[in-house]
DNA sequence: CTGAAAGCGCTAACAA
DNA sequence: TTGTTAGCGCTTTCAG
């Protein structure tokens, strides 16, 4: 079942057919029908090999993706799917895991026709291997720069600045920061954005720790706090999963948030707005983050120069609930 | 950059270079080398869409997901990525939206060799539009049965009953039901299952009531029911997220869970377990599933002959803390 | 053990 | 406006 079936079904040429197929207007309207019945008629589908083999690209865009539990992540790739199909891409995923045989199986240029990566792990290797088969890519929120390479990030320093500035702005004074896993640059800058409020407000820090990107890492974090009566009035914590457990933790000793501690969290995971307090927090840009990625991408794919340049996107603080002017005592 | 340029290079023809790359035997060691020395020096990679003209198959197994914020189905979607690459496979995903224009993309016969559709919204279209385009396919978590498709369920029935057993031998006699949208067979079949673990003790319903599987849902299910004072001395939730809910609102109303209601979940969401009081629930066997899903459509891709079944899994019940023996009054 | 030739299904010149 | 011809890069006969 192929081009020709159809051809000889339709009484023209294989050229024919491929025209109609491929909306060329110099297909006299009556054979076009003719061809559109025969493909109707024979349930006709054109071989998607055969065609990327003869044009030399594929259609597909790849993105590669660490985690499918993430309201982030959720959100930016629906935002891609989306644009890419309006440009008349699809978008394959993958999940990376620790591929010891071998590397993503979309990493071939005879596969897609580009790349997006997602919070890559790997970044380096990554990046460097894209670049060796010279695949076009983009990065999306990723961690370190690479030469002509662009890549849209977000603003942590600046989503950290305005959690931190918003709890000021209450008139807390002893505010304290508990992180994710170190080793993540988000993290140091949101840390940055922290402490650089503080400073600009004649404040120090109450304290910083960190823990795993988990409920139960913040709430451990906050029960050790309490034990050791080490208590601020608020918690600017390194993302919705660590505030949540923070806020646990204070419930489960009777402290009421945001009555008598502030929390902010970092993400606007789902969760995050649905709990009681609904979580205050900063949403990153998913939506602008996937958009701009993509045209990134298409101007790379047709080889439009580009400034190899990193966007960086402002955060957007969403004052809900966990957090209140401080209590005077 | 081709086959017949690692052919020259090597000194010998391109058939014995496409032997080389199949790992045929017919291969004399010393020319087996010299095509792979070839090779390496052109970081050659072989073309796949070339492959799978002439072939027929492309080694790509495609999924289609609705979401990718949730822990059932990325356990899911990790299991089935590890087993298929065992089995020399690579896993394509795809996020189903609501596709106006054509269907999901990865539907093609020359794009996938099989599909695995987990957890399908448009679950008759879809396996209808499979079959005709006669593309090996199962079904994971899906809702209905279908003649000659191979299916993988979780015993929803059973998950019902167990979690309501659960809470009947820990001595509650007042037991409600809030479960998720009523469009899903899974929501009937939990429902079904803690009606016949009641009837079996010779108890009443104290009560049911839906919402979307959100917290927010849960919570204001909750709300109500406190307003109305219509409380039960055990809550069984649809899933994790209206369960949550639940613990939050009558957290809020000063009612401790378990000390005062106990709580059950279901599908053991990541949240689940991290929560204090952590969430007693029922666990769906995420990697049975995925692996006798792989199996079951490695069969119909060689064309082994099977009783076309549908799989029933049992669930595991989680007991965790956020239920306890009914507090005598 | 090796290679020449044919062809997978399609599109891109080039002619007509 | 249509068709003929020649590949895209690979594997598969079939000889040798």
């Amino acid at each position: 079942m192929n081009i020709h079936d159809v051809a000889k079904k339709s009484g023209l040429s294989v050229v024919t057919v491929s025209r109609v197929l491929n909306n060329s207007p110099s297909v006299r309207e009556s054979n076009r029908r003719k061809v559109l019945k025969a493909m109707e008629e024979l349930n006709y589908q054109p071989n998607s090999a055969a065609r990327s083999l003869v044009r030399g690209k594929t259609g597909v865009i790849g993105m590669s993706i660490t985690n499918f539990n993430d309201s982030f992540y959720d959100r930016v790739i629906r935002v891609v799917n989306r644009k890419l199909s309006e440009q008349g891409y699809f978008l394959a995923l993958s999940i990376a895991e620790n591929e010891d045989e071998g590397d993503n199986f979309l990493f071939q240029k005879d596969r897609v026709d580009g790349i997006i990566l997602l919070s890559p792990l790997e970044e380096r290797e990554y990046v460097e291997e894209l670049k060796r088969k010279n695949i076009p890519f983009v990065l999306l929120d990723n961690q370190f720069q690479h030469e002509d390479v662009p890549s849209v990030v977000v603003d942590n320093y600046q989503g950290g600045y305005e959690a931190t500035k918003h709890l000021i702005d209450l008139g807390h004074t002893q505010i304290a920061y508990i992180g994710g896993p170190s080793v993540f640059l988000s993290v140091a800058e949101r840390k940055r954005g922290y402490g650089h409020a503080l400073e600009e407000a004649g404040l120090t820090s109450f304290g910083t720790d960190s823990c795993g990107f988990t409920v139960s890492g913040g709430y451990e974090v906050a029960k050790r706090w309490i034990r050791e009566d080490k208590l601020p009035t608020a918690f600017f914590c390194g993302d919705d999963f660590i505030a949540l457990g923070v806020v646990q933790a204070l419930r489960e000793e009777g402290i009421r948030v945001p009555h008598d501690i502030s929390v902010v969290g970092f993400d606007d995971q789902q969760f995050a707005g649905e709990f009681y307090p609904r979580l205050t927090t900063v949403r990153q840009p998913e939506a602008q983050m996937g958009s701009i990625g993509v045209d990134l991408l298409m101007k790379l794919i047709h080889g439009e120069v580009m400034p190899p340049a990193v966007t960086k996107l402002a955060p957007q603080l969403l004052v809900r609930e966990s957090s209140a002017t401080v209590r005077l005592t």
